[in-house]
DNA sequence: GCTTTTTACGAAACCCATTTCGAAAAATGT
DNA sequence: ACATTTTTCGAAATGGGTTTCGTAAAAAGC
């Protein structure tokens, strides 16, 4: 690739001074028009383009910061970019967006691409291939040049950073014991997100709850590794067995299928057969009958993933230790369960 | 606000060279100790920022586009921004996504903010306040300067542009005829959109169609500016009141609204309603019976969006016309319609 | 004590376009 | 024909870093 073509290159090639091409350029009324001419002409059939960056140094500075995230068809990450380019954007930032499509070889190219650029922090959830890897390397280099590097959501212990995460475990906890509370006795665990971190975090929140009340783990209902294209036949298969009378989806596609599969056996909701499912989207609030979901507040961990990371920016201060907030889930209570009766105090 | 501090001026105080900073900063092991540790001590203290477009400069050149969507949340305009970032990407440029969150102030602040920075182009698609006041002055500045702006989904015919759209007006038509062919006669229009001129393209293609086949339009039937906290309320009044045998969404949440609200009147889809609604997002799919919608294949439109665009800023050709692509919109049948019969060749 | 090596730093080039200011050349006025 | 204005262009400064190379001074070697 022959590098690119300069001011200096044009006026060289006309023997004018490069102050000469750049007002040309720029259609300035202190060059004559027949100079302007060819040399836009040429410019043009040599598609000339300014270097930007020589065109923003005498502008004011502006920071972008670099986004990465697996999937933006998914509401959830859908709802944190919305977080995150509010407070990007309220502090002065540009967001450069980037889509790993949860893929490993993505995420490294766009660290690359990124690298390359000029952005003055990074925000990271992880690819799945990245979890199944379990390899953050390609994050290390921002990291060295004190680029700083917050990861939310889908995060991984091996990096050395700031963090924004939910309390995957506690938050399936709850909803296996509201599952229990509410009578439930065969609980089983669908779920289409494989070997990230998260998937085991909440897996590991369903065994403390099934043991603090004496029930005995089955691991034949842990359905944890579903394939998109089989997990509609498996829960066909599970709910036909008939036994089971709950389930906990560790992401929504997988709560929302067992519910339709449900309604498809005639099987009725919650009274046969309760289901909660990780991740507020749109869809539980339109299924019938209504999914109760657990709210991950994907909007506020953009907002605090982001705000951690410009706060780290601009008071570059390597001293300051790194932190993991914690985010708060909500379970949304909707008619896929049995409300518990509280007593009246 | 102060200007920024620079190597300069911190190679000023330590009455150094300002390789010497710059050396410090970087960790060289060419600067002692002591002085590495005083001036990076003085940096951190001062909040020193390097000027990332000056150390670009001495990279090679990377070219980002900015990007104005409505509303990320929103699933079609995900599927553009997927399609956009893939040919972004394979073509090494940036995405600097922006949301003006349907508001006209913040999309003129976005535009303020990428004129400052460098973009090459920039892609958008209106929000909806800017498309009732109609005002698109604030492109202009970009075209002047000769950065290509593509417009798609929501454009303006003020802006003289490339543009990449669908073609509503035909595809109101289709689904309007759908409906009538199928036995419809009294066909409701259902929409948030307010004053959108894809709205008004909408509306005209469900007039001609009704033209065409020789049923009178009852203004009493289109709701074009419902407010999203009245809608449900609307609808109830309209199907109450049993008047109608179709409804028409202009966007996916009109239709999904009204076949839920209809759903809990008892109402029989399709048999005593039929419902077609714009925008093949998720609900459609998943929602019980499964929903009739037009696809404006979101991800293709993104993708041809960014292609016009990059092309226009590779070829750097001012004399080329603009166009508008016209992308052909598909209806995906499911049950909220009664399948026509159609004769075996 | 003298040579050699290492250490520590500075001067200047470089990246690329914009812009100010000065000066030569051309056009205009008288 | 000479003075004045306008047009047209170039040299140089500017923006803020990185990097190469040269050179002092200090350390090490013999």
């Amino acid at each position: 690739m022959k590098r690119k073509l300069s001011l200096d290159d044009i006026a060289k090639h006309f023997k004018v001074s490069k102050s000469t091409v750049s007002k040309a350029l720029n259609d300035s009324h202190e060059i004559s028009a027949k100079t302007k001419a060819k040399i836009i002409a040429y410019a043009r059939e040599h598609k000339y383009r300014p270097n930007l960056n020589a065109i923003n140094l005498r502008k004011e500075p502006s920071q972008s910061v670099g986004v990465i995230i697996p999937n933006i068809l998914n509401y959830f990450f859908a709802q944190v970019i919305s977080g995150v380019e509010k407070v990007l954007n309220d502090r002065g930032y540009n967001m450069i967006a980037c889509i790993s499509n949860e893929s490993y070889k993505k995420e490294v190219a766009i660290t690359e691409m990124l690298r390359k650029g000029a952005i003055s922090g990074l925000l990271v959830s992880l690819a799945e291939e990245t979890g199944k890897l379990d390899n953050t390397d390609h994050f290390e280099p921002f990291l060295n040049k004190g680029i700083p590097v917050v990861m939310f959501d889908r995060v991984s212990s091996k990096l050395d950073c700031d963090k924004v995460t939910i309390d995957d475990t506690k938050a399936a906890y709850n909803a296996t014991e509201h599952l229990i509370k509410s009578g439930c006795k065969r609980i089983a665990v669908v779920s289409l997100l494989g070997d990230l971190e998260i998937s085991k975090l909440r897996i590991n929140g369903y065994h403390q709850c099934l043991k603090d009340h004496n029930i005995d783990l089955d691991q034949s209902l842990i359905f944890e590794k579903l394939e998109k294209s089989f997990m509609e036949v498996e829960i066909r298969k599970l709910l036909s067995a008939g036994k089971v009378d709950a389930i906990l989806g560790l992401e929504e596609e997988a709560g929302v299928t067992s519910l339709l599969t449900a309604n498809s056996l005639g099987i009725k909701i919650p009274e046969e057969l309760s289901i909660i499912c990780f991740t507020n989207g749109i869809l539980p609030k339109y299924v019938v009958p209504s999914l109760t979901s657990i709210s991950q507040h994907g909007y506020h961990m953009g907002q605090r993933a982001a705000q951690q990371l410009v706060n780290r920016i601009e008071q570059n201060d390597p001293e300051k230790p790194f932190e993991t907030e914690v985010i708060k889930t909500t379970m949304i209570e909707r008619d896929s369960t049995i409300p518990l009766i509280k007593a009246q105090p």
